[in-house]
DNA sequence: TCGCATGTACGACCTGGGTAGTAGGCGGCG
DNA sequence: CGCCGCCTACTACCCAGGTCGTACATGCGA
């Protein structure tokens, strides 16, 4: 899997939006993004172009208004992000991410207790894997 | 702390070398980035000024070269690239951002040790905080 | 002393992300 | 009918990252 998907900061709001919802037109996303950021919604129409061409979205027509969907999964480019920071930053040391993130943000005694749960389930998999 | 650190491909992997040196100069970088990228050595020089000019790096003359050294610490470095991904893909939930990872990456079970050691330190660190 | 090797400083240029203006299509309403 | 509002398509920019080329300084060996 070659093929790395990293998204820039709006690319990924917009992902966000469509993701959520399935698919939106530009009037949507616009309206969905507003709180954070104000946008003329040409920039949303020309980001979404761009982003059709990096076949990350596709359209339909609906009437007079184009209607965009994702056609790449979020998980997908999740983890092609996570994979290429932790390469970045650690070497490919997935491990150390997962110590740094403990060591420098802030996690909950339920958070934790989550993590234990998970923690667990993976050693269960790795037992059954052998 | 607004100031976030984040640092591009090439600019990072200076940055690596710089912090595992403590300084290096121009030729150095470049021979130590050599087997991954075949860049000319203009193309390190320039980086290295225009990271000088964002404060990630401050360099000295020593007789004919200038000897470059990290002014911004890796650790702070990554907090903040990190916390920004978490931020932009899972809306800040660190504890997400793990699942993620143990779920996505191939994770040994000594690995798994290790994180299980970090959890309950960490627990611990709680229990004595209140 | 001359010129090569090595180094710096500066400017050129490309690309991709982001932002928006303008032109033009089209339905509804006064 | 003619204008208004909504929407798209196209074009224009700006900026930062990245990649070099060229011009100029300078020490060192033949």
């Amino acid at each position: 899997m070659a093929t790395s998907h990293k998204l820039a900061e709006l690319q990924l709001a917009i992902m966000h939006v469509l993701w959520e919802r399935g698919e939106a037109t530009v009037a949507e996303v616009r309206a969905a993004l507003e709180p954070a950021r104000q946008l003329a919604h040409t920039t949303i129409g020309t980001m979404l172009t761009k982003m059709e061409a990096k076949r990350l979205v596709a359209h339909r027509s609906d009437g007079k208004a184009n209607v965009f969907r994702p056609i790449i999964k979020q998980e997908r480019v999740g983890r092609s992000m996570v994979a290429d920071l932790a390469e970045r930053l650690f070497g490919g040391d997935v491990t150390a991410l997962v110590c740094h993130l403990l060591d420098e943000c802030d996690v909950s005694r339920a958070e934790l207790g989550r993590l234990k749960k998970l923690i667990r389930q993976k050693e269960e998999e790795l037992k059954h894997a052998e």
